[in-house]
DNA sequence: ATTCGGCCAGAACGAATGTTCCGAACAAAC
DNA sequence: GTTTGTTCGGAACATTCGTTCTGGCCGAAT
């Protein structure tokens, strides 16, 4: 682990702006452009002292392959659909996840994909995702999925409604 | 502009998933893969229809050239270099910009990248970016901004202190 | 002087990747 | 049935792009 170069403090500035602008990561020939490189070679051989000291990861063979640490909002996966009056669905696609603020990640919540249209005048669609808070007591108004566990349904059922009593 | 296919819609989906968790756009190939599609024509048959109803954006000949609109974090300009005891410097690159949350982006305020060591004490080193909220009242130990308006420097000097008085 | 390591340039290779062409399946309308 | 528009699959092509090879420059150490 040694000091940066200006050239390599030149290249990692160049790349987060690009990411953040861009929305895709540079590829190597950009990146050489930008701080004034002529070959490619030159900026491998930077990238590679880079990524050993653990200011980027590359992803061999694969064009743009360049991540910065420490990117992207977090995400919590989508553990299945629920609608008024229908039970949950199984999980369709482990991987479906959702960004979500930071606040989110550790506090016990987890999503679920809305199916129908029965909560329309709360501004939640088919299709939306909504984030779950699970907790004991609801106060007048709340918005609740109300789980009910019943015999021979492992899962249970739930349904989005709004509370009131 | 027409309704979504179901194909469509598995696109668009995978497109916001590989990129949340990537940070980077998938290729052609990548979305076929994942929606099950096996020539690539095929896919950009359909990523053309998206981009023709602006649910993306292509950039053409170009690797993972897919933009998805309303990403990213709100950036705003750094308009130059400042450094305790020295003149704010002209803006050398008018594409540096930095994140922000979503807070910073309408108040006026703008960004300056900070130049020496003279505030390391209150984590502010070289290269650091700090955002500038105007304001004509300080308090007892805020850190400002102190502008000194001089005849012949049309800029005016700045420089970066605590305050106490 | 010689050697060594760090840094660089130019060129070429091969894989990845976007684009295009051709033909076909399908449904709706006439 | 024919036509028309939409969607699709297979293949080929051209460009982009990551990697590698060869060699050169330069300062420090031997």
């Amino acid at each position: 682990m040694r000091a940066l170069s200006q050239r390599q403090e030149a290249m990692l500035r160049f790349i987060r702006q690009y990411l953040s602008e861009r929305g895709r990561p540079p590829t190597v020939r950009e990146i050489g452009m930008a701080v004034g490189i002529s070959s490619t070679s030159v900026v491998d051989y930077n990238l590679r002292i880079l990524e050993r000291d653990g200011h980027l990861r590359r992803e061999r063979e694969l064009s743009r392959g360049i991540e910065l640490p420490g990117r992207g909002a977090p995400t919590i996966p989508v553990l299945g659909r629920i609608a008024a009056g229908q039970p949950i669905e199984a999980v369709e696609d482990p991987t479906d996840t959702v960004e979500v603020p930071q606040r989110f990640v550790d506090g016990g919540y987890y999503a679920l994909r809305v199916k129908g249209k029965s909560m329309i005048e709360d501004h939640i669609d088919d299709g939306d995702v909504v984030v779950v808070k699970p907790q004991d007591d609801v106060d007048d108004g709340d918005i609740a999925v109300a789980l009910i566990v019943e015999e021979g349904s492992p899962e249970g059922e739930a349904t989005l409604k709004r509370i009131y009593r």
